[in-house]
DNA sequence: TTCGGTAACGGATATCTTGTCCGTCATCAA
DNA sequence: TTGATGACGGACAAGATATCCGTTACCGAA
């Protein structure tokens, strides 16, 4: 097991990071800043993370473990995880918003779609253009959840998901 | 007309700025770099621009200035704007490439996405999902292109809007 | 409960970047 | 030709970064 002294420093810096990316934004705060509100010694900082960046992917790491736990072999399935991705989104909409129009925007839109392409490969028949058609499929659902959250997370997000089908069906065709 | 000198510095300022993006990525560089590449004063940057992004927002400027004089009217036409789009896209690949993965990111794929709305615009009737169904298919747009530059933008680019059809047509049902 | 190992600490530091100031010189357009 | 304007170099303070040190406090296994 981990030392809990790692795992507290560790704790601390995350939750410090979230605050201020929900509070000020990606690039609103320095590395002396996060280290000030996790109340944390600048050498420990650099102990555990190497960037700022490191702490986003952290973050990712995380959310990547506990969506992965999900079943995704029916339709139905895939679409309990997509819904358990919104409700994730919806709960922390004010962090997902300050990363999405950041300067992490480019990390946590790449982690967000790998995310994401792994269920929609599945709804995606075989075809000469498959590449293609799930990188615009993945691009049209985080589009979509952009917006969404941009407009301030209103609903269930279950538009969405209808919207999307409706793609996904074209898509197949 | 503008002062000769205020062009040159500012040709010499964005030329720089290209070159060095392309070659280290947005962040790769700092504006030290930039005004030594472009062998202009200190001063004489902030004279003109505010920041590095300023200079980001400048090129967007020129390119968008270049594509709104195209005829946006018919489905042939916005077909053309598309080609053109791409076209653009492929010969300025690495610029791209280095953007849309970069720090960059952010207002990059704003300016890209406002860009390509106003055509999409057009291709999506009037729906109760319109908006959503709009910023779906920019980004589902945007996501290819992304994809096929990440992929060496082999081909015109005929096979992303022949995709990107079909989804449209899923879309006006 | 002890004890060796490990993590966190504060403080210091060298280096880089940023944005702004100045007086001087070169270039412009009228 | 000339008054106006832009570019220049040099310098500067302020802030951030990443790394060093010796010391202290905590951990967990014996």
């Amino acid at each position: 097991m981990m030392d809990r002294r790692v795992r507290k420093t560790r704790e601390a810096l995350y939750s410090a990071f979230v605050a201020l990316v929900a509070e000020r934004g990606y690039d609103g705060f320095s590395i002396q800043d996060l280290i000030d509100e996790a109340d944390v010694g600048r050498t420990t900082f650099y102990a555990h993370f190497k960037a700022k960046e490191d702490l986003l992917q952290f973050g990712f790491n995380r959310w990547r473990d506990e969506l992965t736990s999900l079943p995704k072999s029916t339709a139905a399935e895939r679409r309990g995880f997509m819904e358990a991705l919104l409700g994730h989104t919806k709960s922390h909409a004010g962090l997902f918003a300050a990363l999405l129009g950041g300067g992490g925007g480019a990390l946590a839109e790449t982690e967000f779609r790998s995310i994401v392409e792994e269920v929609v490969a599945a709804e995606v028949g075989p075809d000469e253009h498959r590449a293609t058609m799930i990188a615009m499929l993945s691009g049209a659902l985080l589009a979509a959840i952009r917006q969404w959250i941009d407009a301030g997370v209103k609903g269930s997000g279950a538009e969405i998901l209808d919207a999307f089908d409706k793609l996904v069906s074209a898509a197949k065709r």
